[in-house]
DNA sequence: ATGACAATCAGAGATTGA
């Protein structure tokens, strides 16, 4: 089974540009962040009659996730428990149901910028909720992923210029340390696991020619619990994507699994 | 660097992103 995550940085600016990748890499499933679209808004019927079964939470202008899937999805649930006056839609699960079901959770984690302020503030108690439902995770057992745009440089090699991001929301010794907090729980991240060292990234800013001079960050993950990371095969970064025309600032990652 | 670049909503330019 092969699962993509991909911030797309708006559908209707993407649809071109989704559909030719949906084409060449032919996932089973795809989680797409920033659809920046109102469910009623989004292309829908285009993505189902390429096979896909369209599971959308999203919002006006901003934000938003979805899951395309060409196998079939139960129990899906939308919005990341533990505070009902959050209206940002940034959070959607899933079961996938394939040789093996397998718990899929796509995710867009707040960016946090200016920090500190209201926006960190709120970056940080999402994260202290988003430990909350992987601790869940865990417990239960059974393989399952979160995967997304965590919007967080883990460690300074997954950023080209990491004395850059010192200050960054991003980068702050408590946005790692919550990362860290979560991957202690017993997670692997699919790409280090399997490809460990510098020079991968999934972000290039579109200003100053970040692109062309290989100024990227990786931010973009799949984080597997114990169940799921034994049915890891291949985990990469479809890094061509961001030299087409129109691209997003984000590529996809993804992982093939043997279920 | 009050910078750049892109998307959204709106129908200009502010807001957001990372």
């Amino acid at each position: 089974m092969k699962i993509a995550t991909f911030n797309i940085n708006g559908i209707k600016a993407r649809i071109e540009a989704l559909t030719v990748w949906l084409q060449e890499t032919q996932p089973d499933v795809a989680l797409l962040q920033e659809i920046k679209s109102l469910d009623e808004k989004f292309p829908r019927e285009h993505f189902e009659n390429m096979g896909y079964r369209v599971e959308t939470h999203g919002q006006k202008s901003f934000n938003g996730v979805a899951i395309l899937s060409k196998l079939p999805l139960e129990d899906i649930t939308r919005g990341l428990p533990g505070d009902d006056s959050d209206e940002q839609a940034r959070w959607i699960e899933a079961t996938v149901i394939g040789k093996l079901p397998i718990r899929v959770c796509g995710l867009y984690l707040p960016n946090g910028n200016p920090a500190p302020g209201p926006k960190y503030d709120y970056k940080l108690d999402w994260m202290r909720r988003l430990k909350v439902r992987a601790q869940q995770l865990i417990n239960a057992e059974e393989p399952a992923l979160m995967a997304g745009d965590y919007n967080i440089i883990a460690q300074p090699e997954d950023a080209a210029t990491p004395q850059a991001w010192l200050l960054d929301a991003l980068h702050l010794p408590q946005s790692r340390a919550a990362f860290r907090d979560i991957m202690n729980l017993g997670f692997t991240e699919a790409h280090k696991s399997l490809h460990p060292g510098p020079g991968h990234y999934s972000f290039w800013d579109y200003q100053a020619g970040s692109w062309q001079r290989n100024n990227g960050i990786r931010i973009d993950h799949f984080l597997l619990t114990p169940s799921c990371a034994d049915l890891l095969l291949e985990c990469e970064v479809d890094i061509a994507i961001r030299g087409r025309e129109r691209p997003s600032d984000h590529v996809p990652v993804w992982v093939q699994l043997d279920s």
